[in-house]
DNA sequence: AGAACTTGCAACACGGATGACGCAACTTCG
DNA sequence: CGAAGTTGCGTCATCCGTGTTGCAAGTTCT
């Protein structure tokens, strides 16, 4: 991908990160906004966002792109084989929430954007439900629910918390995990889940720098 | 609001039934199509859409009107007071289903569109929160869940529910009840949930005609 | 300092979508 | 049947967003 073109100067590279965050921003809010609109929130003329990105389309994949490579190290600093589901399931679950908070309408567009993104979301895809499986051998996944119907509802309440930007990230998660597995009726027998007051300094995806 | 125009003929409002039903297919699709693309859908000429919906802004409007009035009628549909919160629950999803299977387009706006789709969106969250009142009172939702997160995650759910057109209504709301309330975990000393295969005829919102 | 690069600005071309008319043919309804 | 209403079609005007180009001024990097 774009192996041809040598390496942008310092300040042009900036200019892109500043572009791909200001369309993040304008975008999750106006699906329909103009490029214009986004040049200005960049602060930058409508004619350098086009020198960038060719069309709109490229500059939605280059956020698709862009979000996706911090969706995969999101999930690689978990380490979610190394750990039990459990635990896994939580860390996971936090750095997902970090990154999708930030890139959510990039991340929401689906796999429908190019083939890297799509290879990379239905890898991680194939993770969640590796993770499912192990979870669901160590009994903490009831055994009658479809896997498919369980990554789903896991995804929508990751879309979910990702909206309501009140609390940490890992507060959101803990909520989110024991609502995941315990929904929100009365959890009769089982204690209550061991996710309320997390301390372990979760792998962070913001501070482990991926190419670049 | 449009209280000045006389009646319709009765071909007329065929035509404009036709229209929000083509534009509903077709907007769910792809939201940015052209009002040419929703017209051809529609089978009719283009000029005409423009004839019953001053602005593509108004169609849009006249959409999350109509939605909502289905939406509205759903619920009423379920007599929610009037019944144990847990089948009232289960009757209000399997109505609600059914409506937001057609109208998801018109219903994922929001209450941005007009300020009396805004009154029923808020009137009948205000029920929602109600019944989950009950729900609590009764023992059937936990204490230690915020009502708002409550909510949230219950209109979650019926939006992921409703994007898999998999199933009829009544078994999409027995499978979303269920999670709702147990999550997918191991729901240890709680009885399997009745909703597994319930009988009783729902009162249906579509047969039920509202002012029109 | 000097070459190479980047940006802002102004202007232009272009296509597509929107919205408004008038008119002839057809349908509904009294 | 006949008046009123409705639709399709062709046409026109207009706006907005997109994408491109050239040039002068500023920045980076060596």
């Amino acid at each position: 991908m774009s192996g041809t073109t040598r390496a942008l100067r310092s300040d042009a590279e900036r200019t892109v990160r500043t572009i791909l965050e200001a369309a993040e921003r304008v975008l999750s809010r106006n699906p329909a906004a103009s490029m214009e609109q986004i040049a200005e929130a960049a602060g930058v003329a409508r004619t350098t966002v086009h020198r960038r990105f060719a069309s709109r389309e490229s500059l939605v994949e280059a956020m698709a792109e862009w979000a996706t490579r911090q969706f995969a190290a999101a999930v690689d600093a978990a380490r979610p084989e190394q750990a039990p589901p459990l635990v896994a399931l939580y860390q996971v679950t936090a750095n997902v929430l970090r990154v999708k908070i930030d890139w959510g309408f990039a991340m929401s567009r689906g796999p429908s954007a190019g083939a890297e993104v799509a290879r990379v979301h239905s890898e991680v895809e194939a993770r969640c439900d590796r993770l499912f499986q192990q979870a669901r051998a160590a009994g903490v996944l009831r055994e009658d629910v479809e896997p498919e119907w369980a990554r789903r509802v896991y995804y929508a309440l990751i879309h979910e918390a990702a909206q309501s930007r009140d609390g940490e990230p890992e507060a959101l998660a803990g909520r989110l995990v024991d609502t995941l597995l315990r929904g929100v009726g009365p959890g009769a027998g089982l204690p209550s889940t061991p996710l309320a007051a997390p301390s372990p300094p979760a792998a962070s995806p913001t501070s482990a720098s991926p190419s670049e």
